[in-house]
DNA sequence: GTATCATATGAACACATACTCATATATTCA
DNA sequence: TGAATATATGAGTATGTGTTCATATGATAC
């Protein structure tokens, strides 16, 4: 089977979008570049627990970090993951008022 | 917060495709409806497994079942799941060559 | 009826994961 | 240099999840 590596892949894109807390902070970012401590708030979590999951979405490529003074600006990595979400919302969206 | 939910909502539909198992169940299903003993095989895992995996994809109204006699047959709900997985593979596509 | 096939379900277990708390690192300013 | 701020990281823990195994349900054939 050579698609497993093509599978395992695909799920780990979605397994970063599948928590609620990871979602949000994502979807910060869709707004433009933003701090740690931003996000943290934005997400509605400790700075701690946003710097652990922005670790993940690093690791899993879906954000880039560059230091900015003291502070640590993320941005989204590319386009793709925005219109994935898009395309989530959207089918939420529909749906609820079902 | 008003979009908890949302989040929440979306959050799960990418937790439904997060899973390699469940991924390839729904790719399984993109070529057509398909009865749970063949789901089993293409996926490359147990038809128990199987079940309840698609009992998951059942619950979050990703795919429909029908009896067809003593067969179960599973179809994928709407075209969205559809195009979420194949902008997910672009997505991955593009990774992978990088 | 019973035997058989297809699928579903519950319990149990192993493993992953998201958080908190404490601590470490890096930058700026005095 | 040392204090303060911003972020990262490791350990520990509680909760979630995917599988297997055993058993149950439902349909067909005899």
């Amino acid at each position: 089977m050579e698609n497993q590596k093509a599978w395992e892949a695909m799920a780990q894109m979605f397994a970063a979008l599948s928590d609620p807390t990871r979602l949000k902070l994502v979807g910060a970012l869709m707004d433009g570049p933003k701090c740690v401590h931003e996000l943290s708030e934005l997400a509605g979590i400790s700075e701690s627990a946003a710097s652990h999951q922005l670790r993940t979405l690093r690791l899993l490529r879906l954000v880039t970090h560059q230091r900015q003074g003291q502070h640590i600006i993320y941005t989204l990595n590319d386009d793709h993951v925005y219109r994935l979400v898009e395309q989530a919302r959207d089918h939420a969206l529909e749906e609820s008022h079902e």
